[in-house]
RNA sequence: GCUGAUGUGGCGCAGCCGGUAGCGCAACUGAUUCGUAAUCAGUAGGUCAGGGGUUCAAAUCCCCUCAUCAGCUCCA
């Protein structure tokens, strides 16, 4: 016999070999039907998986997030087994629970169409009605690949060829006539996925690699009631009308023209406003802060970045000014894709001592790269883009509170725009099995990924790690964050930088006499603005805070006849420094609200006779509506107060 | 770059099996001067992303290019 903790502290007594499904159906058929993956001393575990000494147990259900993962995993066999139904020539890949629902990649002739998609859904409903068991069973490695190899599954006996040889055995999934190698955990039985929807339909490579096949990838999406999933689709098309790239141009803050090409965005009055904003606001912070602005050149010849590596490591991102194939490579030119090397200039411009450092560069810089066309993505991923850059060198002593105080500036960037709950964070290392991507040895890398994990440890910095997305002079602490459709990307990066000192000669003199080369700190505060813009534009849905609204008040007269009272408070409001417009047009009150609604004015002034007799302005905020008359005194006070505290309403 | 989808007046859409483009909103003009999310009437605007081809005839069929979207790969 052993015990086994429940939930809520509750011991039980189970024979030895009890298995979670056992447990739950013990306790009730209703926590047995709706149980989808254990937790056993912390880890997860199949429900079939026999417990054989005391220990804890979760019994996890939809509402867990591993219980979730294990749902969408028996969901995405449940696709896999409707897609080999229907389509018995198509291969299987790989099948996990991702984040939101779950993908089947297989190997067909000809991708599906969304009837297809259609007929699959069908077929999954078909499966998930007939109930069918879910059953386990192992094999060891070599029969494993045999039978594998017998079902025809070329990329299944790939991965399971991989474990041959080391002794263990694999497990496979069994429900109806459709096996399936699979880790699992998986449900007791296929009846409980009752609400499907395949969401997606797209290419992916084998294995991730772009010089592998490329599969077509199924999404999809399940819950065990109907109406979940239709909450679901609801929540995702609202978070689309959130959407940059759609609200972005429909407010007028960017547009993009098709003779000017990819990835090279319009701004327009409004986002360059904000832009403009955001940028003043960065670099006052930063020149408080003991940064010294520079001003580089946006091309430089081929020369510069044949010192950098970035000639050898990112030559196909630069945009080449001149012949490539070239006998005399000294006259091309390239715009640049980073600032680094520029900035690096100005360092060697002195002889420095250690008392110059820590010596902290900053810039707004626009850059250059050549991202592949199918890239671009709004204002997210594009060409051309002006980044709040900064390069910062030191000593090895100061390293940790040079990074620390790039973080805290971060930190207070991320939480004045009101993103700081958004973002999480990434502590990207190099691949060791990828060696041409990067320069620098083992010996240094480790030793420098040593001393950034510690700062990160130090920083209490919840990290996850991200293997092959160092770059390649240094690894990363990049804070990432997702945008309307869950997609992530790198926010704000800082970066240590051991290697390229030395490559540019750069050195100061220490304490000593002895020359070294510097650690050099690459980093942003805030990001690039484009993409910065974008994120804003979809965290506020185009309401953005006073402070950066493009307009701030928008001034409407109840009727013509108020028009020079409201050009007056127009330039009184200006003369205070704010972004005032006027609605002059004879319609109706309601008309010019809805307008200045529609496109997310903070505040509007309702002015009319009312007004006029007792001196007043009627204000009305965009979500607080009506707040009633007051003297235009009295509006300035509470909006400067709004705007210097940079409130977020 | 790869897979798939899309590209019609400023925006959102119609235009089925080919016979030379419609609607709503916006814009403009006129009337209305009306206090917290849409006043009424009228006018103008597109050759259908661009180029080539098939055809007596193409927005509608075919090819190429460009751009947009989702995903992959890549990346701030």
């Amino acid at each position: 016999m052993i015990n086994v903790e429940l939930k809520g502290g509750v011991v039980k007594e189970f024979e030895n070999g009890v298995t979670p499904a056992e447990i739950a159906k013990s306790i009730g058929m209703g926590l047995y039907k709706s149980v989808c993956a254990a937790r056993v001393d912390n880890e997860v575990k199949d429900l079939r998986t026999p417990l054989d000494r005391d220990c804890k147990l979760e019994l996890l259900t939809f509402d867990d997030p591993d219980g979730k993962h294990a749902f969408w995993h028996s969901a995405s066999h449940v696709l896999a087994q409707a897609v080999k139904r229907l389509y018995p020539n198509a291969k299987c890949a790989i099948g996990p629970a991702i984040e939101n629902g779950f993908y089947y990649d297989f190997d067909v002739e000809k991708p599906f169409s969304n009837e297809d998609l259609q007929k699959i859904k069908a077929e999954m409903k078909k499966i998930v009605k007939s109930g069918l068991e879910i059953e386990r069973f192992e094999l060891p490695a070599d029969e494993a690949v045999a039978k594998l190899t017998e079902m025809n599954e070329p990329y299944k006996v790939e991965l399971a060829s991989e474990h041959s040889g080391k002794g263990e055995n694999i497990s496979f999934y069994k429900q109806g006539e459709f096996t399936d190698l699979c880790a699992g955990p998986h449900l007791m039985s296929v009846a409980p996925i009752k609400a499907v929807e395949l969401t997606n339909c797209t290419g992916a490579y084998w294995r991730g690699d772009a010089d592998k096949a490329q599969l077509c990838r199924v999404y999809g999406i399940a819950f065990p009631k109907a109406s979940m999933l239709e909450e679901y689709l609801k929540m995702m098309e609202e978070a689309r009308k959130r959407d940059h790239n759609k609200i972005g141009r429909e407010l007028g803050f960017f547009t993009t023209v098709d003779y000017i090409g990819q990835g090279l965005p319009i701004l327009l009055p409004k986002g360059a406003r904000v832009i403009q904003l955001l940028q003043r606001f960065v670099e006052d912070t930063e020149q408080k802060l003991g940064w010294l602005l520079t001003k580089t050149p946006f091309m430089a010849k081929s020369d510069l970045y044949k010192i950098s590596g970035h000639w050898d490591h990112y030559k196909d991102g630069m945009f080449i000014l001149g012949d490539p194939d070239a006998e005399d490579e000294g006259e091309l030119y390239a715009l640049r894709p980073m600032t680094c090397p520029f900035q690096y200039q100005a360092y060697l411009n002195e002889q420095r001592s250690y008392r110059d450092l820590p010596l902290r560069y900053n810039e707004t810089s626009t850059l250059f790269r050549n991202e592949a066309s199918g890239e671009m993505h709004g204002l997210i991923r594009v060409r051309q883009f002006t980044i709040s850059e900064g390069h910062l060198m030191c000593t090895p002593e100061q390293l940790e509170d040079e990074f620390k105080s790039c973080v805290e500036l971060a930190t207070y960037m991320l939480k004045t725009l009101g993103l700081y709950e958004d973002v999480s964070y990434r502590f990207s290392q190099w691949d060791p099995n990828d060696r041409e991507k990067y320069i620098g040895t083992q010996e240094e890398w480790d030793e420098v990924q040593g001393m950034m994990g510690k700062i990160l440890d130090h920083l209490e910095i919840p990290y996850k790690i991200g293997i092959g997305e160092a770059a390649f002079y240094g690894p990363k602490l990049d804070i990432q964050i997702k945008n309307v459709f869950g997609k992530e990307d790198t926010l704000i990066t800082i970066q240590i930088d051991p290697m390229i000192a030395e490559k540019f000669g750069m050195e100061y003199v220490d304490r000593d006499g002895v020359k070294k080369h510097p650690f050099i700190i690459h980093r942003t505060s805030i990001g690039c603005y484009e993409r910065t813009l974008a994120l804003l534009i979809e965290k506020y849905a185009g309401a953005f805070p006073l402070w950066l609204a493009p307009t701030q008040v928008k001034l409407l007269a109840v009727a013509d006849r108020h028009l020079d009272y409201v050009y007056d408070v127009k330039k009184k409001l200006e003369a205070e420094g704010m972004r005032v417009e006027v609605d002059g047009r004879s319609e109706k009150i309601g008309y010019k609200i809805r307008q200045a609604q529609l496109e997310k004015v903070p505040y509007m002034f309702i002015i009319g006779d009312k007004d006029i007799e007792a001196g007043t302005v009627s204000v009305r905020h965009r979500k607080e509506g009506d707040l009633g008359a007051m003297k235009l005194e009295e509006f300035v006070a509470m909006a400067k107060e709004e705007i210097d505290t940079k409130q977020i309403k």
